[in-house]
DNA sequence: ATATCGATTGACT
DNA sequence: GTCAATCGATATA
């Protein structure tokens, strides 16, 4: 297995360019003991400092810090109170500008994401709305699944940190380009990047 | 100081 | 379809 990351000449580029690209990557979660949970990239949506969706357009706070950091690193906030969410700082340091990565396909430590998502152990026939499909459809179900924390995660380096990323295995499949999900300001940018036909995106394209 | 909303999700009618 | 959970940022006073 090809174990190499991505440099930080492949974050410190154009926001929407590093989330097209990064569309069939491997996301890499490290563990203390045992085996690491792998996800592969299927769903990014791009965030630039000077459009209005973006966390970091009215400036600097304790709370995205992280964003106006070195690229090649970590944001993770949380949302609504509840929920995590994992971002990919990219540009020159001090830009704001991020991608969020919004689904992936589990591909290895599935068991230990079950529990991650849910709580306890897989039963068969039991719980039939806890799906494999929903570990990771979305980026507070993939944040819980992979388990990761502001606290943990945020600020950290994805070429060597608890979270890395990885190239492209193989040419993904057909990349569609629609709107982003779940904002009220810039709504028209098509700045939402999926892998098309992919089962384990947060939401079919249309 | 108090109110409102958000890059979401799951439980419920 | 509605709505609550509940932290951080922002708007208003």
């Amino acid at each position: 297995m090809d174990r190499s990351t991505h440099s930080t000449s492949f974050y410190n580029r154009d926001v929407c360019t590093v989330a097209e690209e990064l569309i069939g990557c491997l996301m890499v979660r490290a563990r203390a003991d045992g085996p690491p949970l792998i996800g592969r990239i299927v769903e990014t949506e791009a965030y630039r400092h000077d459009e209005p969706a973006s966390h970091s357009f009215n400036g600097q706070t304790a709370r995205n810090r992280a964003m106006f950091g070195p690229p090649g690193h970590a944001y993770v906030y949380l949302i609504y109170g509840v929920h995590s969410c994992f971002n990919v700082v990219c540009g020159p340091q001090g830009t704001g500008d991020a991608v969020l990565i919004r689904a992936v396909e589990p591909r290895a430590g599935l068991p230990e994401m079950w529990v991650n998502r849910y709580g306890t152990p897989w039963v068969p026939g039991e719980r039939p709305d806890r799906q494999v499909r929903l570990l990771t459809a979305g980026p507070g179900r993939l944040a819980s699944a992979l388990a990761i924390t502001r606290e943990e995660v945020d600020g950290t380096s994805l070429e060597s940190g608890p979270v890395v990323l990885m190239p492209r295995e193989a040419e993904p499949g057909e990349i569609v380009q629609t709107t982003r999900i779940g904002i009220s300001r810039a709504v028209e940018l098509k700045w939402r990047f999926v892998e098309a036909g992919s089962p384990f995106l947060s939401r079919a394209v249309g």
